[in-house]
DNA sequence: TGCCTTTCTGGCACTTAGTGTCATATTATT
DNA sequence: AATAATATGACACTAAGTGCCAGAAAGGCA
């Protein structure tokens, strides 16, 4: 089994004890029994505990900002979402892994360690986005104006992600792929401080920081 | 010596050993010894190690958020933060503290549990800010539209003290107090999509989400 | 296939992080 | 000054995490 294959069998059983009796009441030894591994290959793959699910929490956080550098410039961001998001283009795998990732967000309120862990890899995430902003507008990555432009792009992601997240697995609220689609591209503009989302796509109201909510519908 | 005192002390001590050699070559004990208590003290208060600057993290991001809850809606940000932030408003401990948090804040990229903290931090100050903007706008700080913006604001002063403090501390570049306030409040107005912060102050672009940086003036 | 190098793993001893418990010290209240 | 409440210290204990070495497993090469 290659390293990679490895880390990621022990994040998805690390996120399924934490999930069923909690962080502090699992230890790094249940993690390594749960993966049929010894205990020292644990701590060989993750520094923390808590570390133990950051891959999922990554590649949540990492895949966004895959999506954003994909996106055509002359595709509008609904329409190359649903391309991405589409459960025809994922392996089951991938889908089991959001799911698990949306149950550990909606733990988030009582587990800070977790929510360490979760905002971690949303800074890896923002910092992935730095890079793809400025490769859109044909800037450097380091600029202030770029850094902050992903700072609230990747802002705006989390805030979606976490409010989905516990509106579906607290309060078994379930919504459509368009929804998510059009909560979080809404969410992307509004927060998008910088034109890297060209070309504007057609806006009812005229204006790309209206955002359209449950109160305004 | 009151509960909250030996917190903070404990914590400057954290900072000062974590400045000098590092956090992971620094014990719970080291920690103890320098403040004078017993290791059990520490763990008392704290309940991890990197946890042990977290009330400086803390104050940093709260503070920002009571700020904003103080400032008048009649006047403008900027005078608003010079008064806040004058030397004469804070006391010699204070801007001590201040200082420790700009030194840590350097030294984030090479102490990844650092970091962990000091987003924890940045998240108080974010749940904190809700019920700010809440009030200001007379709306439920539950609501996703205040969430948002909530979170954009705090990632916007998140991103300008990450700025400020490598500039300073690494590369020994100084600001006036002037510069760092008119970046924080052109951060906030860049990040602010609610008009929690009106009245506008004037802005001879006649676009409050023109942002002035080094690059356009 | 057999040999060799590289990488991954297990086991064990060890240090540090962090907790439970009880006795003592400190502070506040009246 | 007596008492209740709270903070601390000391010690034993569990769990987290590291260093080290030997062995297993995978990958190149004749």
């Amino acid at each position: 089994m290659s390293q990679d294959e490895t880390t990621l069998r022990l994040a998805r059983h690390a996120a399924t004890l934490f999930l069923e009796r909690g962080v502090s009441a699992t230890t790094g030894d249940d993690i390594a029994q749960a993966a049929g591994v010894s205990k020292r290959t644990v701590w060989r793959h993750f520094r923390t505990k808590e570390n133990c699910v950051a891959p999922l929490f990554s590649r949540s956080s990492l895949q966004f900002a895959c999506h954003l550098r994909d996106w055509p410039t002359d595709r509008a961001l609904e329409p190359h979402l649903q391309i991405c998001l589409a459960p025809e283009n994922q392996s089951a795998q991938d889908i089991a892994d959001g799911i698990l990732v949306a149950r550990l967000l909606a733990v988030l309120p009582g587990e800070p360690d977790l929510r360490a862990s979760w905002l971690l890899a949303c800074h890896e995430g923002e910092v992935h986005m730095r890079d793809v902003i400025a490769f859109r507008l044909d800037r450097s990555a380091n600029e202030f104006e770029i850094r902050l432009c992903a700072a609230l792009v990747s802002a705006a992601v989390r805030i979606v992600d976490e409010t989905i997240s516990l509106a579906a697995i607290v309060h078994g609220q379930v919504l459509s792929a368009e929804e998510v689609i059009e909560r979080l591209a809404n969410a992307i503009r509004t927060a998008s401080t910088l034109p890297f989302c060209d070309p504007v796509p057609p806006d009812p109201f005229g204006d790309r920081r209206t955002m359209v909510t449950e109160a305004s519908r």
